[in-house]
DNA sequence: CGCACATTTGACGAGAATCAACTGCAGTGG
DNA sequence: CCACTGCAGTTGATTCTCGTCAAATGTGCG
C-alpha cells in the first residue's frame, strides 16, 4: 500500500478510514502494485454528493456505473406490483456498488440512497480492469472476491427472510452491519451509527415497521442492544451472536 | 456450435437436450470456438452418478469441485443450529453448480442432491478457462453470465421469501422452475418433471411442510396448476405471473 | 402383506401484519 | 415566544397468515 497516495485524498474525520480500507483491498485480501493504487487515486479523487432518496435505475441491458461509497448507506431495492418493497442488500461507506458487469433484461433491482451519500465513480476503473486484467491482478482480485462477498450477504439474508424469526433476524443483521463497520474502521466501541429508519430496516428484514420497532425493544428490555439517537451499541455480542445463529432459547 | 461432438456424447432421451444446451452456452448467449467444444466435449465425456441425500460440503477455503448437471436436482442448502433449514438456490439439469471459485472461511453452504444426481465434474475446464481466458472467451463469458444468472436467482429467492404470500412464493417458484426448464428442453407442454418432495419445497420457500400442501391445494382448486404424479402442469400462465408479480387480487 | 415414506387433514396457537391513534421532536414561520 | 407542520417512533386492538402437533390416508416396493 502507498500511503502517500491516500493522504491526498483523506479528508479530515470519517472519510481517511473509509479511503484508506479501499486501498487495501476493499476488505480482502489483496494487495496492489503501484499501477494499481495511481488507477484507484484517480478514481478517488472525484466525489459526487448525492441526496436521501435518490434511485440509480439500471435499464435493461446498460452498462452499470460502479461506484465506492464514501459516505452515507445504498441499498438494491426491488418492488413488487402493489408496491412492497425490499431491500436486496446494503452498501456502505467502504463498498463497491453496481460492478455486476452484465445487466439482465429483465426488470432487476435499483440502486437508492438510504441516507445522503458521498461516491466516486468507478467506471473508467472498471473498464481498465477487465480491459487489461493482467495489468491490475490485485484490483481484479478484488473484485472478484467482492463478487463473492456480495453472493454470501445474499445467501445470509436468504437465510434471514427465509427461515429466522424476527428477533433472530435483528440480531444476525445488527451483527453483519458491526462487522462491516468495523472493518473499514466506522464502529465506536461495541457500536455504530445506525442511520436506517425502522421503516427501511423493515423493508431489508422483510417485516412490518411495527413489527421492527417491538422486536427492538424486545432486544433492549433483554440488554442485547442499545438503540439511542441514531446510534446501534451491541450490549453482549456472544448472546446475540447466538440467537443470530438460530438456537432457540428456553423463554425467558 | 459442432454438433459432430457432442454427438457421441448424447445418450438416448433426456441427456441430448441437456448437453446440447450446454454445447450452446449454458443457456446463455455465448458462442463456442471449436477448441472450447473440444474442452467441454472432454469434460463432459464422464458421467459421475450420486444418490438422493448426499451432500457436498465445503470445506473453507478449499476450491469448490464444479461440475455440470446431466440429470436430476441439486440444491445450496444452509442450516440454524437447531435444525431449520433453508435451501438457498435450485440446480437443474443443464445447471453449472459450485463455480465459485473463493469459498469463504465462514462456514458457507453445502450442495445436497435432492434427487439421484448424474453430472460431469467440470474441475479441469475451470482450471484451463481461469489460467487463460483469452483461450477461451466464449466459455469465459458463459461463466460469468452463468455467475450473473445465480445473483439473479438468488435476488429472486429475497424477494419471494422477503415479501411474498405463500401462494405469490408457489407461483413465482413455478414459473421460474418451468422457464428454466423450458430452456433446456425438459419442459412437456406447460408443465415439467417435479422431482422434490413437499419438505424440500417447503425449505426452498421459507414455509412449512403443511403450508405448502394448503397453498399447492388452493392453486389447483383455483385452476392455475395441476400437480399430479411427479409432473406440474401451469394451466393458466397469465394469471400465475400476475400472482408472482404481487398483485393482490379481490378475494375469490 | 408390511414397511417406509409422502401427502393430506383437523385443531390449535404463535408470530406477525394491519389499522389507527398518539407521542416526541426538530424545524419553520408567524 | 409559541403554534404549526412533518416525520420517526411508539402503542393498543384486532385480524390474519402461517407454524406446530398429531393423526390419518395414500403410495410404491421388497
Amino acid at each position: 500500500m502507498s500511503t502517500s497516495l491516500f493522504n491526498d485524498l483523506a479528508r479530515p474525520g470519517i472519510d481517511s478510514k473509509v479511503i484508506s480500507a479501499l486501498f487495501n483491498g476493499f476488505g480482502g485480501k489483496a494487495n496492489f502494485s503501484q499501477r494499481e493504487s495511481e488507477l484507484l487515486s484517480g478514481c478517488l479523487s472525484r466525489h459526487v454528493s448525492c441526496e436521501a432518496g435518490h434511485e440509480f435505475i439500471s435499464s435493461a441491458n446498460a452498462l452499470e456505473h460502479p461506484k465506492f461509497i464514501l459516505s452515507g448507506w445504498m441499498g438494491r431495492t426491488k418492488h413488487l406490483a402493489d408496491g412492497r418493497r425490499q431491500i436486496i442488500d446494503l452498501y456502505l461507506p467502504g463498498d463497491p456498488t453496481g460492478f455486476g458487469l452484465w445487466i439482465e433484461a429483465s426488470a432487476q433491482a435499483c440502486y437508492a440512497c438510504l441516507t445522503q451519500v458521498r461516491y466516486a465513480d468507478a467506471s473508467t476503473l472498471t473498464r481498465r480492469v477487465a480491459a487489461s486484467p493482467n495489468l491490475y491482478p490485485g484490483l481484479a482480485l478484488a473484485l472478484q472476491q467482492m463478487e463473492h462477498e456480495i453472493q454470501t450477504r445474499l445467501i445470509d439474508q436468504i437465510m434471514r427472510t427465509g427461515r429466522m424469526l424476527a428477533h433472530e433476524r435483528m440480531a444476525h443483521l445488527a451483527l453483519e452491519l458491526y462487522r462491516r463497520l468495523d472493518r473499514v474502521g466506522l464502529s465506536v466501541g461495541n457500536g455504530f451509527q445506525m442511520p436506517l429508519t425502522q421503516d427501511q430496516i423493515a423493508d431489508v428484514l422483510g417485516m412490518s415497521t411495527v413489527h421492527v420497532n417491538r422486536t427492538l425493544q424486545q432486544l433492549r428490555r433483554d440488554r442485547l442492544l442499545r438503540t439511542a439517537s441514531g446510534r446501534w451499541e451491541i450490549l453482549d455480542m456472544d448472546r446475540l451472536a447466538e440467537m443470530a445463529s438460530g438456537v432457540r432459547d428456553t423463554p425467558s
